[in-house]
This record gives structure tokens, C-alpha cells and sequence, in this order.
DNA sequence: ACCTGAACACCGTTCAAGT
DNA sequence: ACCTGAACACCGTTCAAGT
């Protein structure tokens, strides 16, 4: 039995992460909680407040998975491995994808709330994939390693977009692939 | 002086460019044309129809410019540079991204011709990244060079895309940067 | 051939009213 | 504390009516 703000947030979590921000709607959303779209705002007086509420939980849940990976191995090419896998879940998930990755696309229409979260979970990707990247290299220059930090994250996030524009999990597996073929992703 | 529909598909474009499909909206859209909303279904009976209308006319521009840059030169690595410039160019003006990267988000709600007409546009620029591949390596497996394309073409739109969610072209830079020291994009 | 105003069911938001 | 119905200005769409 759960809280009614904590399942308002688990639904609008699964609609944004398949039609965005912009595609949240509060009627469909309280249609799916079971109860009216004006109840919703009580619980988040403005869309803003709940967008920045989910960006914020996603970015929170994302940290405590990959420090659940690091608490696993030190291992960089499990790590790695394990990383991957977790955008290809959204594409398993109904051809889903990263709800920050939609809302990087929908940028222009962010209240300023969402925007930063938005940031603070590229951050939080890059930060622990740099770390991973000193795991696998540390005599690296850092500069250079938070550079590919985020040159990893940003390719992850298009293969997972070409796949989903096609809905062809093969394809993030053979994007992937290449990535690590040619060096991006140290194997 | 141009064509009502022509410049109806102008401000169109730049419009989804940056709020994407489902951002667009006829009434904003008519106002920047200066006529009312529903003469915008005189030309368009749907709003499905013009957007299949732009994403094609968007791949069509592309498979120009593209063949323009063939007809030039062939040398590979001048091509690909250029090729990068083109996504660059978006983010310069008014840190815009690919119509049909956005529209490669909201993938779950566009109609079937959208669908259909992204789709194609992936088709074009991942062709022409495979002969600019065989130019460079001419003996490779040529399954081996079209994944490679694909990689390639998926990667700038995720470097496109983490760009923008933080207004920085320098980031875009630096991705592309890290993408041709690691070896993805060949120097 | 091209445009318009008015209507329809939708959207986020507000608010007075319920329990 | 939590929910609701009704209203507001918005959305794409339709259509009869204008020129």
C-alpha cells in the first residue's frame, strides 16, 4: 500500500521516461493514480514541482545503483558492462529511455527547476564514470578522463536514441559495440 | 516573397527544431506566419501531415548538403569534419538540435508517416557516413563499416543532445574531441 | 484557391467547497 | 489532510461561411 505522492511519482516516472516532459499530462496521470487531476496538485502545486521532484529522484536513484556497483567490484570492465546495461533496461522497458535524455531534448521548455536537476544528473553520471575511468588508468591526465567521462555518457544516451527511434534493442547492442570496438569504452 | 506552405514549413521547422513534435504548436505557429490557425489545414489537413512533410523535406536538405560535401572533396577526414559542423551549426542557432533526433524522443507519439520519414532520415546519413568510412579503409568488411557509421551518426546525436541541455557548444566540442582521440570518428 | 470564426474535446491551473 | 467540480485560457481539429 503506497503513499499517494509516492505512486504519483513511480507513474509520471514511467509516462515522462516514454512521451517526456511535455507529454505528462495530469489528467492521464491522476487517471492512472485514480483520482482527479486537481488532487494532483495538491500534492505538487505546479508541473514544475513535479518535474523537478522526479528529476531529482531519478538522479538520487541513479547514484545509489552505480555506488551499488562500485560497493560490487573494482573491476572497470564489469563496471562498464554494468552501466550499459542499465540504459539498455529503459529500452527493454516498453522501448523507454533516459527521462533526463528526453528532458535534455526538451530544454527549451524546462521550468528552470527541472533544468538544473536535469545537469546535476549528467553530473552525477560523469562523476562515477570518471571515477571508473581512474580505476581502469590512473596515471591519466584528469582533465582528459572527466573529457571522456563525458564522451561515454553522451554516446550511451544517442545509441539509446537511435534504438528507440527504430524500437530495435539489437541496434543499442551493435552501437555499443562499436563503441567499445574502436576504444570509446575501454574494454 | 515566398509561399504561403514554404514558409509555413521555414518557421515549422525551426520551431520543432527546438521544441520538437510535440511543442508545436498551430496556433503559435499561424501567428509567426501571420494568418489564423485553421488556414494552417489548408495547406496541412493535419498536423501528422506536416510533420511527415518536414521530416521528409529535412532529409532531403540533408542528402543534398551531404552530396554537396561528396562533390568537393574525398578526403575522409575533411568530410567527417564537415559533417560534425552540420550538428554544430543547430546548436549555434539558438542551441537548436536535429528535427529528427528530437523527434527520435518522442518517438511513442508520432504518427506512423513521422515515424516512418525519421526513419529515413537515419537511413541517409548513416549511408553516407559508410561511404566516406570505405573511402578511408576501402578493404573493410563492409557489415564492419556500416555499424561503424551507425555508431558514428548515434554518437554526434548524443553529443548534440548533452550540449544542449547545458547551452554549451564547447561541450559538443570537446565530446567530438574525445570521439576522434578515442578512435570512433578516424583523423 | 485561400482564409476565417465558431465550435468541440482536450491541456495546466486556480479556487471555493466538500469530507 | 486530502480530494473534488467548475471555471479559465490554452491545444488540434472540423466545418460552414466568406472572398
Amino acid at each position: 500500500m503506497l503513499d499517494t505522492r509516492e505512486t504519483i511519482m513511480t507513474l509520471a516516472r514511467a509516462i515522462v521516461q516514454a512521451h517526456g516532459y511535455q507529454g505528462l499530462s495530469f489528467r492521464d496521470l491522476a487517471k492512472a493514480v485514480g483520482i482527479k487531476s486537481a488532487s494532483i496538485h495538491y500534492h505538487f502545486p505546479t508541473k514544475a514541482d513535479l518535474g523537478a521532484a522526479l528529476a531529482r529522484r531519478y538522479g538520487e536513484d541513479a547514484r545509489a545503483t552505480l555506488d551499488g556497483f562500485l560497493a560490487e567490484t573494482s573491476d572497470p570492465a564489469t563496471l562498464l558492462r554494468r552501466y550499459v546495461a542499465v540504459f539498455r533496461r529503459a529500452l527493454e522497458n516498453d522501448n523507454r529511455m533516459c527521462m533526463c535524455g528526453f528532458m535534455a531534448a526538451e530544454h527549451d521548455d524546462l521550468p528552470e527547476a527541472v533544468k538544473s536537476e536535469v545537469r546535476a544528473f549528467a553530473d552525477i553520471n560523469v562523476a562515477w564514470l570518471a571515477q571508473v575511468l581512474r580505476l581502469a588508468d590512473p596515471a591519466a591526465d584528469p582533465t582528459a578522463t572527466e573529457k571522456r567521462a563525458f564522451a561515454i555518457f553522451a554516446a550511451i544516451g544517442g545509441a539509446q536514441l537511435a534504438a528507440r527511434s527504430r524500437g530495435d534493442i539489437a541496434l543499442f547492442d551493435s552501437i555499443v559495440e562499436s563503441y567499445c570496438a574502436t576504444g570509446l569504452i575501454p574494454a
